[in-house]
DNA sequence: CTGATCTCAGGCTAACTGAGATTA
DNA sequence: CTAATCTCAGTTCGCCTGAGATCA
């Protein structure tokens, strides 16, 4: 994208107000929601990806490195992955597929189920989610564009809505270390 | 995706302790509103889509005939289309081009500048439109399956922050009708 | 001429459907 | 047998780069 230039107002706003002089004021701020949603999504995503763009990979490639490297042995069942990363299975195995490519995770069987089969990051994939993950934190996370209490309440609303969607069961408050 | 079984605890504080572990706690909380609003999206998008899929809408597709059906005349140049809609020319391009095969949208020579291309909704794009808005505010924008103050909460904090990312220049609180 | 506007060609990612092989 | 797990083939979508035509 060229860069866009600001627009003298906020599109998102005016779509509000459209909404509300036609008649749909119980969905304007449904319809407001789910579009600043969207774009906040579109805007944190460009960041990310630009940032992990040298270390050639997405965000799903990413957070694969991440889940494998805080697991167990450094190994999940695909399945188990899918389930974490709320991927569809077809796209695990084309995510898995390219960082394998690029020799930083490797397949295994599995011990016990020969249906399944373990992905296990590398030392390769150590080494490059550690090095992504500090440029992602010093070019992305510590600053985010957002005051510290804005984040720690978008953060807390979000955490029930995902609970509410059947992402997880409870508590939606996690149980803090001390 | 084969409708996900709910997992036992919340991924993304998990991933914010881990965080915290590993001497990252400046980054934690913007790695987990990075983490939680591209899983919103991923759920408000799922639902979202599968509203307008009878309608053969995709979200990108709805949101340009939208914009069109706001627009004085109907009709808008593909350049402040892109603008508007934050999409890449290109994608505009496809977009246009996957709504006029339908006969939603069409394309016009602009009046006075012989580079540009005006995009204009037909009376089925309009019909359309209008129906698949129906369709979405009773099922997913009047329920967004969020309480009502939090949705006004995030809705603010969020212009706040695609403000200060450039989206547009001001004010974050639009001047309401009356 | 420069710069804006749009289209096309082509690569890449990821989602999805549907089918099939393998094994619990 | 049924159900779970994974892979493959093929489609669609949208993002992106780079190049070219057209015109202000």
């Amino acid at each position: 994208m060229p860069s866009a230039t600001p627009l003298p107002w906020d599109p998102i706003a005016e779509a509000h107000r459209h909404w509300k002089e036609h008649g749909w004021s119980t969905a304007a701020d449904g319809m407001a929601l789910v579009t600043s949603v969207m774009r906040a999504q579109q805007i944190m995503l460009a960041s990310v990806e630009s940032v992990l763009k040298p270390f050639g990979l997405t965000f799903a490639r990413y957070e694969m490195l991440r889940l494998l490297s805080f697991a167990r042995d450094g190994s999940l069942p695909m399945a188990a992955a899918s389930a974490r990363l709320q991927v569809h299975p077809t796209s695990v195995t084309s995510i898995v597929d390219r960082l394998e490519r690029d020799g930083l995770v490797r397949r295994a069987a599995h011990p016990t189920d020969g249906r399944a089969t373990l992905v296990e990051v590398t030392s390769a994939g150590r080494a490059s989610v550690d090095e992504a993950t500090a440029a992602l934190n010093t070019q992305c996370f510590v600053d985010t564009g957002m005051a510290p209490e804005d984040a720690t309440d978008v953060i807390r609303i979000l955490a029930t809505f995902r609970r509410d969607a059947g992402d997880f069961i409870e508590p939606v408050a996690p149980p803090e270390p001390l």
